[in-house]
DNA sequence: CGTGAAAATTGAAACGTTTCAATATTATAG
DNA sequence: CTATAATATTGAAACGTTTCAATTTTCACG
C-alpha cells in the first residue's frame, strides 16, 4: 500500500529520486540511494504497475489468446512463445477467450495491457479484433482468415497436409478412403477435406460421397461418425479423420466393431497431439512449436518497426506410427 | 490511439460524461449518449486498461501462476480454475514463472496486476511471495508450505496418498515393494515416501533402504532408477514411482529387461496425468480440477472480506487400471 | 409564469508513476 | 579561492481514466 511517495518521504528525498534509485537509473550518489532502498525495504514498497505502464505506454509483455488455456493441444505452441518472448526480456500471459466480451482475452486486445498479442482462437470475433488492430498494435493470427492492415496471419498448409495424408494412404496401395470431417463451419476442416480430393483426383481415383462424414472435431463426433461409417456394406479400408481426437473416438468404434488397427483398417489423422503417440496413432504433425516460435518473432520484428510479411505458411509433416498398412 | 478527451472533444460534451456513457452508467440523456457513442466509433476508441484499473483499483482479473504454463500436468487444474473465475465475471490470466524476477508472474504478484493470485509454483522463491503478501492482496498458495500472514496454503495430502499406494499394492498381496522417489528437496517427495514407509510398518512389513532409489521426476529418472533397481539380484515384485512419469520412463526399461507388466511385476505411479490412461498404468489421482476450484473460491471469498482457513487439505484417489496384479 | 425537484452536465481532483527541465550541490582546474 | 564543469537533486507536468460535488438544464405542478 506503501507508495513511492511514502517512500521518498520516509527517505527524505523528492519523489523523482526515489523513481530513479527505484528503477535502476544511475545518476543519484550512493548514500542517496541507500536511504532510498532502505526506506522501501522498511514500508515493503511494491510498484503499482498500472502507473508505471500508463506512463510508460510499455509493458513488457506478449499477451497469448487461446480458446482454452487448459487444452493440452496448446501446450507446445505455448513452448514456442515462451522460449522467444522469454529470449527477449518479455513476459508472457495467457488468456483464454473464454467468457466472452467481458474476458481477459477482450480485455488485452482491445485495452492494450501488452505490447502485442498472439491470437490462436475462433472464439474471438473479426470485429474485436479489427477494433483492437488500430493504430500499431502487433498482433499475429494463428490459423485464420482476416482482411485487416495491421494485422499479421501465419497459417499451416492445411491442404496440403490433408493432401499428404490422402497420398500417403494411397501410396500404401489403398483405394478406398473415407474422410471424417470436422464441423461444417471450420476452415482447417475445409481445407483438408480440400487436400483429401485433389489427391483422390490426382490418383484418379474418384471421391465416394458415402464415405464422407461430417464430425466435429471431438471424441464422441468420431466415434458417431465412425459407427455410421460402418454401418454401409461398403466398407473403406482406410479412413482419414480430420483431427487425432476424432481419430481416438473411431478406435474405439472400430473396436467394438471387431477391426483390428491397423490389419483390417487403417487409420490416420490430423494434429499430433500428445495422445497419438500412445495410441499408436499416424498422423499429420502440426508445427506447433514452430507456430508459436515465428509468431513471437514476428511480434519482435513488428514491435522493432521492421517490415513483415502479411502472411506466411507453415507446412505440415507425416508422423509414421502403426495405424497403416501396406496394401499388398 | 484516440483519449476519451478525444471523444469528448468531438462529441462536445465534458470528459465526465463521455466516461458515464462509455461505462453505461445512466445519468445521461439518450441523445448526447448517442452523440458520444458515434464519436467513439468513428475515433474507434478503445479504453486504456491501465488508466482505469489505475483509478478503479480494481482488476477483475485473477492471475494464476505456474512454472510452466505448457505443461499438460496443469490443464485439468486450469479447468478448474477458469469455471469458478469466470462464474464470477472475473478473468484469468496465466502466467509462468519462467524468466526469473522479471517473468510476468513477479510482476503480476508484487506489481498487483491482478486483484487475486493463485500459485502453483516452486520457481517462485519465499520471498518474493512473503513481501507481495503484504496489504491484503488475496494470495492461495497450492502444494508449498509457508508461514505468512495474509496467505492461504492448500495442498494434498501426499503423505495419505503415498500410504494408499502403498497399502494398496499390500492389499494385492504384495510384499517386496519398491519405491522410487522424485528429488530429495522435494517436500511432495518426501511425504509420499514418510506414507510408503507408514503403510510398509504398519502391515508389518519392515523397509528395505536397497529398494528405494532416488528419481527425480521425470521420464528419464524414473528409467535410470528401474534400470539400478533391476540390477540388484534381489527383485521386488512391485514398484510405486513417486509421479507417473517416472512410472512410465520406468515401463521403458521394464520392457527392456523382457518383464511384463503387470505379470512380472506390478508398478503404481503417483498424479495421474493424462498419459497414464493411455499406457494402462495404475495411480494415485490428485484432485487437480477441485484443487484448482478451491483456490479459486478461496480468493473471491478473501475478496469479499470473509474469513477463510489458513490452509485446507484435499485427499487422493485411486484409480485402478492394469499395471498391479493380484498376488495369489 | 414561477417554483422546486429531478435529471443532465460539467470541472477538477485524484490514482501512482516517469521524466523533462531547472536548480542546487559538489568537484576540478586555473 | 573563484569560475566552471560535472554531478545530484528537485518540482512539476504528464499519462488516461473515474468520480465527487457543484452547476446547469429540464420539466411538472400549482
Amino acid at each position: 500500500m506503501a507508495t513511492i511517495k511514502d517512500v521518498a518521504k520516509l527517505a527524505n528525498v523528492a519523489v523523482s529520486t526515489a523513481s530513479y534509485v527505484l528503477n535502476g537509473v544511475d545518476k543519484v550518489s550512493p548514500k542517496t540511494k541507500e536511504k532510498v532502498l532502505e526506506a522501501a525495504r522498511q514500508l515493503n514498497y511494491q510498484k503499482n504497475g498500472f502507473a508505471a505502464d500508463l506512463k510508460r505506454t510499455k509493458t513488457n509483455t506478449i499477451a497469448l489468446i487461446l480458446d482454452d488455456i487448459s487444452g493440452p493441444f496448446y501446450s507446445v505452441l505455448v513452448e514456442g512463445v515462451q522460449d522467444i518472448v522469454s529470449k527477449e526480456g518479455y513476459g508472457l500471459v495467457a488468456c483464454s477467450s473464454h467468457g466472452g466480451a467481458s474476458s481477459t482475452a477482450v480485455k488485452f486486445l482491445t485495452e492494450k495491457r501488452a505490447d502485442g498479442c498472439i491470437v490462436f482462437s475462433h472464439k474471438m470475433t473479426d470485429d474485436i479484433i479489427r477494433s483492437a488492430s488500430s493504430g500499431n498494435y502487433p498482433i499475429v493470427l494463428l490459423d485464420r482468415k482476416l482482411e485487416c492492415d495491421s494485422t499479421v496471419m501465419i497459417e499451416v498448409d492445411n491442404e496440403d497436409g490433408g493432401y499428404h495424408a490422402t497420398d500417403f494412404l494411397l501410396k500404401n496401395g489403398h483405394k478406398k478412403i473415407a474422410y471424417i470431417s470436422g464441423p461444417a463451419e471450420s476452415y482447417n476442416s475445409r481445407m483438408r477435406f480440400a487436400g483429401y480430393k485433389k489427391a483422390l483426383e490426382d490418383a484418379g481415383v474418384g471421391l465416394d460421397s458415402k464415405w464422407v462424414f461430417e464430425g466435429d472435431f471431438t471424441n464422441r463426433g468420431g466415434e458417431l461418425a465412425t459407427t455410421m461409417l460402418l454401418a454401409q456394406s461398403d466398407k473403406p479400408t482406410a479412413i482419414f479423420y480430420g483431427n487425432d481426437e476424432m481419430a481416438i473416438g473411431g478406435m474405439a468404434a472400430l473396436k467394438r466393431a471387431g477391426l483390428k488397427i491397423p490389419d483390417d483398417i487403417s487409420i490416420i489423422g490430423f494434429d499430433d497431439i500428445l495422445e497419438a503417440k500412445y495410441v499408436n496413432l499416424t498422423t499429420v504433425k502440426q508445427p506447433k512449436y514452430e507456430l508459436g516460435a515465428l509468431s513471437a518473432h514476428i511480434i519482435f520484428r513488428m514491435l522493432n518497426g521492421e517490415e513483415v510479411e502479411r502472411s506466411s505458411k507453415l507446412y505440415t509433416e507425416i508422423i509414421e506410427r502403426q495405424s497403416v498398412r501396406r496394401m499388398t
